[in-house]
DNA sequence: CACGTTAATATGTGCATGCATATTATCTTA
DNA sequence: TAAGATAATATGCATGCACATATTAACGTG
């Protein structure tokens, strides 16, 4: 790898060569980088471009930057990584299998005071309770468990959900802009067993989220995966 | 929420209108929006800033950009998370716990086949492994599985691990460049059930790692958490 | 010397402008 | 008419400048 051969009028070359010093230990974790404009100075650059290169440095985790303090090589650089959680439909397709789901259960419910704290409801209004198992060439894939706040999204009370998934059209009918969303492992307990065709007891890789629109929950959903499931990423 | 109290002179600002019309569907999913000119125009500012806010927007995936065609609002945002990964003992800590860990064994071995196809190292030459036990307040809290390739990094073999753990010293001193990141559940087998103390059989949420400096593998890890743990994020 | 005030400074951001580049639309030409 | 050349256009990016803002260092003053 030469560096010569990086362009350091772009910005992602700034930061490419920035990358290595700090790979390379030029700049020791802890260490303070010389500041914005000796750097534009010593790149023939604006320090516009350099701020470019930087600020993106600074978002991956890898410096942190204060104003009038300077930029600094983080001493513990977090793990971030970004998952991608796509709409179930989407990922089974992506394998190359052909996606279908099945709506076991349908019905109105009080809110379960499981979720009381996480998802603030009327007390006394109901929800809309969903079963639904997503299959991949006939195979089951995940189970899902999802209650939906008709306050949040008046149109689902006529939907059936049978043909377009609860995911799906809320995505696009009650979009969220923020939620909670954690990960966990299960043990497969008879029901579950029985819908994801797996042992009794199994570990499965499980997913929780509760999504808001402003202060206004939308929907809790848990899904449970089949046998085997990983969620991958790279960082 | 008063839109009229938003700055539309700060990118941020510009973000939040631009962002609250795609919510409330002024612009709908698939639909184009305006170029930046004419927001720009619209919104008084220039189109450097207007094109701050959508490269953000397009950042988070809300909408597609391309050149020429124009910024169209994404048919299905892709639902992205960001993962802190963060060291054990700092995740330990931030609850407010003791961190301690114990190396159960540290001794140099040939590469199991099973990271063969993963982990590219010369056939022959021998790789580091650790079994480390991490506990939280005198609790198991996980217990980790670790390969170090020597020849990326070399300083480990003097390491002896029993203060400092791997983790953080990789961390501190063979940073990588990217890696391959997943989570899993796993049944507690019978040496997991006893080091975390989880009955036998168990749903252990799991996460496996393996990073590279460039085309070398430095690690591969496999960390198993004690009963209960949750991965959480926002979104 | 302790503590509050003020100045210095590095990053954060906005603006106007110009050019680069990818992509689409249009216009030729065989 | 179909395929290829060419123009039009929206985003992408670099620059120089000005000013905002957070934070630290220096400075007084009691």
């Amino acid at each position: 790898m030469d560096l010569a051969l990086i362009d350091t009028n772009s910005w992602t070359g700034i930061r490419e060569v920035l990358l290595r010093r700090i790979h390379d230990r030029v700049w020791q974790p802890g260490e303070q980088i010389p500041h914005e404009a000796d750097l534009a100075e010593e790149f023939g650059c604006a320090r516009t471009t350099v701020n470019r290169a930087l600020r993106d440095l600074a978002e991956s985790g890898l410096v942190i930057r204060k104003r009038r303090a300077g930029t600094r090589v983080a001493l513990n650089p977090p793990q971030r990584a970004t998952l991608t959680i796509p709409i179930i439909r989407e990922e089974v397709e992506a394998l190359g299998r052909t996606y279908r789901h099945s709506l076991l259960e349908r019905e109105l419910r009080p809110l379960p005071p499981m979720l009381h704290g996480a998802f603030q409801v009327t007390l006394g209004e109901d929800v809309l309770f969903l079963k639904t198992l997503h299959f991949a060439d006939d195979r089951p894939y995940a189970f899902e468990e999802r209650y939906i706040n008709l306050a949040a999204a008046p149109g689902a009370h006529e939907m059936a959900f049978d043909e377009v998934s609860a995911n799906e059209w809320l995505v696009h009918n009650a979009p969220y802009s923020h939620g909670d969303l954690s990960f966990f492992a299960i043990n497969a307990d008879k029901t579950m067993s029985r819908k994801l065709d797996a042992a009794s007891g199994t570990a499965l890789f499980a997913m929780e989220r509760i999504t808001w629109s402003g202060k206004v929950p939308i929907t809790h959903v848990r899904l449970i995966f089949a046998p085997g499931y990983r969620m991958r990423t790279e960082i």
